[in-house]
DNA sequence: TCAATAGTGTCTATAAGACACTATGCC
DNA sequence: GGCATAGTGTCTTATAGACACTATTGA
């Protein structure tokens, strides 16, 4: 019995010119050496505790993000995805405020050919991030540790790709009940009222807050 | 570097005398020899077209059952659940209506102690069943292929764990739009009015439907 | 004081939940 | 006819969505 070849793909989300974008890769290595590719790599049994954790460190290898948001997607797997054999992956999905220069961003919608199956898991990844955007506080790990309620409007809606009421957005972010004013914080952005700056509260630095019933 | 343990493990679930039960499998080698566990084995790269196909094949030949609904849970993984090192497994949860000889059931809260991390698995996965219980038309497939609406009703208490009010089931039911009656099709239980007996619409036969706001 | 954005209040439409009601079979 | 369960109608309450309104700053 051959044994599966196993790794760890990544998906890095960030938003850029209110466009949602994803790290990709120069590969190093063949296959596919020199293409653009989600950063990936083999599980380290002797650094790893655990899948999570190598992807983890893949994205601070490979794109220089630390601890990020990152929640399991689902495995990839098969005799003919990877050129060299029977192979799965396990495909983790971060979000991130900013990027370091390490990584190079491509809006979702205008990726380049990517190689193995990595075209459907980003597709699949954004279909599952927009799908939890509507229902929950999943997005704000896309916003810097403290921002405004504005800000915070915009996110959603490039998440979503569709407007969103300002007014009741409010409520129902109320209702979710994750974001805590920065005490005296405003932030004053040209000749209007200045706004109250917020960050999300200790217990959902990495977890998220759900809704019955969409956001 | 040393190549992870990598297997698939399932979580095979039906309702036996009202009550939300697993499948369980008696290890016939090492380790946890003779232990009961859920049913798992290696995937056979000359055989398995997917991780997914892997847990159809360890459902068939370990617990007698084919073909049911089958979805991936999630990976496990680590240096020390396994004592033969670092390993991963590939969870897969399966509902069916009835199960075959093959396969002993046990409630999901009256479990014996499970080796590895099964016992841990098995609780995620009936929250993940619960949860989708409660806005889409999963618990049908724990239904046989032709029931009646009460039955379906009492289906999903059970996995709810909750009384449902039967009028307004009905009319999520509807909304939902997976069944069609069978033409002519009533079941009569003693001197009551007969029920209509349903079945699901072809197109859902493997997928679900899903409602934006709850069953 | 006016422009601009922050933030609140409120009306309407729709869906959920409770529950009374009708329907239809067997005894 | 009456018992039992199937199935429907409808009233009340909660939430979503639309949108008008007030608040607060800088120019």
């Amino acid at each position: 019995m051959v044994t599966p070849i196993l790794t760890v793909d990544t998906v890095l989300l960030t938003i850029v010119d209110s466009e949602l974008c994803v790290a990709l890769h120069q590969r190093e290595a063949a296959p596919f050496a020199g293409h653009w590719a989600l950063p990936g790599g083999f599980i380290h049994t002797h650094e790893d505790d655990s899948a999570k954790a190598a992807a983890a460190r893949v994205l601070e290898v490979k794109a220089g993000v630390r601890s990020p948001y990152l929640e399991e997607f689902g495995t990839f797997s098969g005799p003919v995805r990877d050129p060299r054999g029977w192979s799965m992956t396990v495909v983790y999905f971060a979000l991130v405020p900013v990027v370091s220069q390490a990584a190079a961003m491509f809006p979702v919608n205008q990726l380049p050919n990517l190689p193995f199956d990595h075209s459907q898991i980003v597709s699949g990844v954004v279909q599952r991030v927009r799908s939890k955007a509507s229902y929950s506080s999943l997005p704000v790990f896309l916003c810097p540790t403290e921002f405004t309620i504005a800000e915070l409007h915009a996110t959603y809606e490039v998440v979503q790709n569709e407007a969103i009421n300002i007014a009741n957005f409010r409520r129902k972010l109320a209702d979710l009940d994750v974001l805590e004013p920065v005490p005296g914080a405003l932030r004053t952005a040209g000749r209007s009222r200045p706004s109250q700056i917020y960050r999300l509260k200790k217990r959902y630095k990495d977890a998220l807050s759900v809704r019955e019933r969409g956001i």
